[in-house]
DNA sequence: TTGTAAGCGTTATCAT
DNA sequence: ATGATAACGCTTACAA
């Protein structure tokens, strides 16, 4: 296997200099049309290709992204879809920027370094975080390096980071109406993972909500999965037995408590109504279909590619986006 | 914000020269104790990161693989569940050998492009292609180039690039005797796309299957999707109403089936057995719950990944590594 | 329009 | 054990 052929020898098989071919590689039109033939035939001949690092070590460019996912595997390749989604909007929007993705899993501590070595290395352009857990002090130590940098959901703790997200509160208080206008009055709600800001801001939602309509509340917590969410279901009814409506924080938690209501005999909606949060594919496919939050996922990975692109491009951009979210009534309630 | 630090300047602060910063960097041992605390302490006071783009050049290292999906966004995040298994397997096994992920979607002829770019660019110390389409000569030239290179699937054409995949026929065989076991008859399936080799031997294992039990074959072609499964399923039911079982190709196109057999007024499984092809993590949540061929998705990742690290390191592998495939019976046959 | 040459920030090979 | 110094392969003033 030979040596991969660098510029020098494409110059040397094409009678060029270096410089030359660099122009010619990079598109400048200022060659001379035999010249940039003799240049492309080397090219061709040699198989050439630029040395990225080499290129990027001038141009202190790299034509790639990061997208952060502070997660195990496990949870972004849930059958959540949420992270599914962003990822798929981030790759749209980079994709029309004819950009690299860059997809980094941090769910361990060694992740997590692994990350900050790679970002923090120059080894790309800029940084989205998919989701954040706790105050994790990332994004801001990037920012401050100067690294453009984007997150999905306000980012806890004291860091100025820009960040898009959706109207939590706005679609709760939507959902939790649904259910008083259907005469529900016993409504519980199986939350989301306190550490991370949907989790938070939903409970929030349903805790104004009730308070507003001057009705009790019931929580229980679990952690976005369809295990954690039969599990919730499982407590509220013990504590509660005849819950008439159960609000929960995901579609996956939402579609274990269904299973969960039947399974104790419950019929769904007559007997208690169930909502939930994200409106993944399935939830049209749930038995039966599960009324739910539209949350405009992959339009989430859009927005922040494009701020990041615009923050890279030396920009200035809002400090947060807030984007709406919709009630989507089906069967459940 | 000031420029970012270099060796250099960290060697000026810390009182030594360049190489000793690079040393401490890299952890060789062979530096004095209290050096490597000088060292250490500017790095922290400046904000040192190694520049990677300056080491890999150096080094022709970069400490990060490639996971090529040349499919578009909305194919490798449907819910498949596919592709998200694969790339957890992957990357489970790259945090373990400290390697960072590159996932790289190639859906476009441009995004196609982009990763030949960036592949043969030295950008990745390796590449690992999750499902090719049709005879994709890209793995083929890769490994020409001497990078090392894994597919998942058999590759098709001319290539020999090494793979790993999944017993499909067997799968299948296995699939097909269990509903003949069970008294069907006239069993169809809804193929999936016969430009991939799982397409194209899934459909060979059914057609092999029934030939050798002398029964009659019916096929309509989808291409792995629940949208593609309902057509095609309402295709077989148009063409053959009194079919008592079906095989599908993926879970997706399978679950769909189960919806539109409901739909037709048909019970399954009284009246049609139905098997899908995956065990995607719903498949025990349809309804009924799903009989399906399992794939060790997850596992086919773990094990490109540990080859593409063996081959890496210079070492012979296995041109073909085939998984075994199990049958799980559920409530739908 | 083309070529020359000076870096870019590391690592690695030598001496010392 | 530490320090010069030469690569690594490319882009880009600047000169011609």
């Amino acid at each position: 296997m030979a040596q991969r052929p660098t510029l020098e020898e494409v110059a040397r098989r094409a009678g060029v200099s270096r410089a030359t071919v660099s122009r010619v590689v990079n598109g400048s039109t200022t060659v001379a049309g035999p010249i940039q033939e003799a240049v492309r035939r080397a090219v061709a001949e040699l198989g050439y290709a630029p040395n990225l690092a080499a290129r990027s070590l001038v141009t202190h460019r790299t034509d790639s992204i990061a997208l952060v996912m502070p997660e195990a595997a496990t949870r972004v390749f849930s059958d959540d879809q949420v992270f599914p989604g962003i990822i798929h909007g981030v790759s749209q929007e980079l994709e029309a920027a004819d950009k690299q993705l860059v997809l980094m899993l941090a769910g361990s501590p060694a992740g997590h370094a692994r990350v900050r070595r790679y970002t923090t290395g120059r080894h790309v352009d800029g940084v989205l975080f998919a989701s954040l857990h706790g105050a994790d002090p990332l994004p801001g130590t990037l920012a401050a390096l100067g690294i453009p940098t984007v997150c999905s959901g306000r980012p806890l703790g004291e860091q100025s980071v820009p960040y898009v997200d959706v109207d939590h509160a706005g679609g709760v208080a939507r959902a939790v109406a649904h259910l008083i206008d259907s005469g529900r009055r016993r409504i519980a709600t199986i939350a989301g993972p306190q550490d991370m800001v949907a989790g938070i801001e939903r409970l929030t939602g349903y805790r104004d909500a009730l308070a507003a309509a001057g009705l009790p509340t019931l929580v229980a917590y679990g952690d976005f999965t369809r295990d954690s969410g039969a599990a919730a279901m499982r407590e509220l009814l013990d504590r509660r037995p005849d819950l008439d409506a159960v609000f929960a924080a995901s579609d996956l938690m939402a579609h274990a408590a269904l299973r969960t209501l039947r399974d104790s005999g419950r019929q769904v909606p007559q007997d208690v109504a169930v909502v939930g949060f994200d409106d993944i594919s399935s939830a049209a496919y749930t038995e039966p279909p599960l009324t739910t939050v539209r949350q405009p996922i992959r339009q989430i990975g859009r927005v922040m590619t494009r701020l990041l692109l615009r923050l890279a491009a030396g920009e200035q951009i809002d400090q947060a986006t807030i984007l709406p979210t919709t009630l989507i009534p089906r069967a459940s309630t």
